[in-house]
DNA sequence: TTCGTTGCAAACATTTTGCAGTTTC
DNA sequence: GAAACTGCAAAATGTTTGCAACGAA
């Protein structure tokens, strides 16, 4: 049987913190965040409902970062950059996303295909040495 | 200064491996295949010279599928689907991966771009629902 | 002989999990 | 009151690292 959802101040302070920015954080970045105004918080509380949220297709996760899981509470498809440097994750809304090859790569290798991830990879401003000087 | 490079067979043996398949192995994968004709090998060795091999660009990084780090000896800009049934990584070579994409993304964003990954999720074929019965 | 390479095991970092107490409905 | 949710700490997982021994040049 399906599983009765219930509210939680805690999980509603969650997907806040997700959704007030767009820097694609980790779990132990909206954890730092919410520690202030939530000190009883744990980290356990974080890792659960971003996989809650995952589950029910609230947020999607954008990849590995450095080791680190990086959340997206934008769930249209869009592009992105990771920079190598810093591990800053930035959005590229001006190239978009084909999800007309969704069904090109299904059809061709008779795969079920959800969907895909287009991610640019290099260094941002900040972290170009042309920059320092 | 630089660093000189010695000859080692464990070394080789590793890049043979990765070569030799196009499945987009674990560092566990690689020792656990090597580890019959190399008892004394040891799962440190191998997450060195892999990591020594990236380095050189030998081989590249496809991402992290279900917590652990994937490895592709095939160097060449192409199109990977995952299964986030199995985590099988299989390559699409038909679908090309567009290099234009890299400049655009270079001028418009200011950004200075390496290259990109473009990677479709979804169901392999093994493990598509509609095959069992 | 030098110093890159390795095995081993400990250390590390991130994420998951078991349990007992708390909160929601 | 049942069951979902949480804090806490321990466990699990994948990867890195320190060190002494080994091996290539």
């Amino acid at each position: 049987m399906e599983r009765t959802i219930r509210y939680s101040k805690k999980r509603e302070a969650i997907l806040e913190a997700i959704r007030s920015t767009d820097t694609h954080p980790t779990a132990d970045w909206v954890y730092q965040t919410l520690k202030p105004t939530h000190p009883d918080l744990s980290l356990g509380t974080v890792y659960r409902n971003l996989n809650f949220f995952r589950e029910q297709g609230t947020i999607r996760c954008v990849g590995v970062v450095k080791g680190q899981e990086r959340f997206d509470a934008n769930t249209h498809p869009h592009t992105h950059f990771v920079c190598d440097g810093c591990g800053a994750v930035i959005d590229l809304h001006e190239i978009p996303a084909d999800t007309e090859l969704d069904r090109q790569v299904q059809d061709r290798y008779g795969l079920k295909v959800d969907g895909h991830e287009l991610i640019f990879h290099g260094v941002c401003k900040k972290c170009k040495p042309e920059t320092l000087h």
